[in-house]
DNA sequence: AACCTTTGTAACATTATTGTAACACAAATG
DNA sequence: CATTTGTGTTACAATAATGTTACAAAGGTT
């Protein structure tokens, strides 16, 4: 259970029903930007192959991104059920701020 | 071990010495946001209560914090060797990174 | 001096996360 | 129609993170 704090001088706790939890979780950002990057639907293979994690991990993060309406899953058919994943046209904007956050620890890594 | 991108359309994979995955541990951020609303040093305890976990995972996710450079410590004496911790004028700049983050958090989690 | 408070830490118990191996399903392939 | 391929899931094992308890150190308080 993360909390985030709202206010700026008199801080509030209020509670964002985990999705900050779920960002922070291993892979979870990493897949987000696979999928945003590639900007078009992508196998489960693949994303499994870029992320590097075992099966289960992948499945689980990506069924909680669902959840949250962070990625869409849609059946393509072929070979065993093939489904594609993409993340969600609203969840687009929240790449340039990861962009930033990595931007900044990157260029904090170096020095 | 996170992993993060730098290229834009050929992804290259580049490892960032655990700072993102620091930053992506349980109390790191909530800490790191405490501080900089206080924008003085603030005690040991005074945090402790306001992240509320345990004192010792307060004390080892503060050690890696300062081990990153981005909190310092200082001991101020009085009882019990009291000590301040506040982060480090170069961190502030990460302040309005995650404010954005939250913000999305917030704002998404409203829909 | 005896005791309290605060800051931690160390050892151990508990809980959460991840990986592994086996498997079911479904469609293509030979 | 047996085999292969890809998508996942399930049960269990292994690992990692966290909490709990007890404790030491050191300066204040009475």
């Amino acid at each position: 259970m993360i909390i985030i704090m709202t206010g700026l001088c008199n801080p509030t706790y209020s509670e964002v029903d985990g999705l900050l939890e779920l960002l922070t979780k291993s892979k979870s950002l990493h897949i987000l930007m696979i999928m945003d990057r590639k900007n078009k639907p992508i196998r489960f293979s693949d994303l499994k192959n870029l992320v590097d994690s075992s099966s289960t991990t992948v499945s689980r993060r990506l069924k909680e991104l669902e959840a949250h309406g962070l990625v869409t899953r849609t059946l393509v058919g072929g070979v065993g059920n093939m489904s594609k994943y993409s993340i969600t046209k609203d969840t687009k904007s929240l790449r340039p701020i990861l962009q930033s956050l990595f931007d900044w620890v990157e260029k904090r890594s170096k020095n």
